[in-house]
DNA sequence: TAGTGTGAATTTCTTCACAGCG
DNA sequence: CGCTGTGAAGAAATTCACACTA
């Protein structure tokens, strides 16, 4: 059997982008527009046309010189580079504002990840009912994941709580995890670890104010 | 007067760790430590000692060789840099299911930005209560912002509203603006935009689960 | 002597600019 | 001719390695 990938490595910046690209040309597709050009698509994604060729161009070849790219096909390739075939499940572990509000969030399913499982630690609330789910103990966790399906772990739990459920999820073989937890978790090497920190880019932007407000300051100083 | 910035640039990637480094010295402090290496520190941070170095370097030499860093001092350096004086007012615009829940995530208020709006298109919201507070109609944003504190706007809007939000903010004079909607809102120059984009973080994870399950079939192959 | 602060080396990411193809 | 695909240049970020000093 032909080597199925021996396109060099994609790098990470760029499968950060190929989401963007992806809801962009699905845009496209349901406005009926059939051919785009790295212009186009750049202006969509907020990007640059460099970066667009460039970004695609770790894909293959998938571009008609003079003309574009078409967007259905390009679509497909995006599509299976990011492993849409595959349907993975979401388990949200913690179910307080925040996870309550991940469970009831369409977003997920509608773009392919559908929530299969919600998991506290509370016993008032094992049990009760969440967007047409029952809440199960995080005992259970390991029968939860039984089945061998890909699964990504989401952990919404309070800070303290966020290390031990990352363990707990890598011991009974979750490969993915996503933390909303505002705390600096770790995994072993072959998980994939990706954070969510709400209030870390509001101090981001507060930096920025920050700066801006000073500098105004100083300008003026040196106007006097 | 002296100026007071005359130091370099803080580059991009060590502002947005030095919300990290900020919490992890909260905690030291908390628990009573009074002095941190940067190896220490790293290790709290999840980064490494080189970086921790390079990133405090660029606040000022605030370090004692041989013996590390003064937790409190170093956190009122970082507090500082990070505008914490003004406490930054947050307006939620869109009180779906995310909306709501950042209304009533305790995060924000937490790490000193005081949610202090409420904001919805939809006259069935407008006027009711939320995390104690009064739903106010967007038409209002105007008056909302006209005290003219400053102030950080998060947009939990579906996509499709999203760009119209984000303009009449920075109409009303928003500077910094934190989108939670999936799509691409673009900002004149002047004006802060960060995104946190939920599912994105999803497809991204779904990449490495995809790109490692080929790798292994390919690996497999090889074998036979 | 332990650990900072930082030039220099390296790697990664972005942008340029243009050859080459449809 | 128009737009892709990509080497090469440039910029940003990371890591190394060590002089220096409290």
């Amino acid at each position: 059997m032909a080597p199925v990938s021996p396109r060099r490595r994609i790098p990470e910046a760029t499968v950060a982008r190929l989401p963007v690209y992806h809801r962009s040309l699905t845009e496209l597709k349901e406005s009926g527009v059939t051919t785009v050009s790295s212009e186009q698509l750049a202006d969509l994604a907020g990007v640059n046309a460099a970066k667009v060729r460039k970004d695609l161009s770790y894909l293959g070849s998938y571009g008609t010189r003079g003309v574009g790219y078409e967007v259905e096909y390009l679509l497909f390739q995006i599509d299976r580079e990011l492993g849409f075939a595959n349907d993975l499940g979401v388990v949200i572990v913690g179910l307080g504002n925040l996870g309550q509000a991940l469970a009831n969030y369409d977003g997920f399913g509608d773009r392919g990840f559908p929530v299969t499982a919600l998991v506290d630690a509370d016993p008032a609330k094992v049990g009760s009912t969440l967007h047409g789910m029952q809440v199960q103990h995080i005992d259970d966790i390991e029968s939860i994941f039984a089945d061998g399906d890909l699964t990504i772990g989401i952990i919404a739990t309070p800070a303290a709580a966020a290390q031990g459920v990352a363990d707990r999820l890598v011991a009974a073989g979750v490969r993915s995890i996503l933390n909303f937890a505002p705390t600096v978790v770790t995994v072993p090497d072959g998980v994939h670890l990706r954070k969510v920190d709400l209030a870390l880019e509001l101090q981001i932007l507060g930096f920025y104010e920050q700066r801006d407000a000073t500098e105004a300051v100083n300008a003026a100083d040196s106007d006097s």
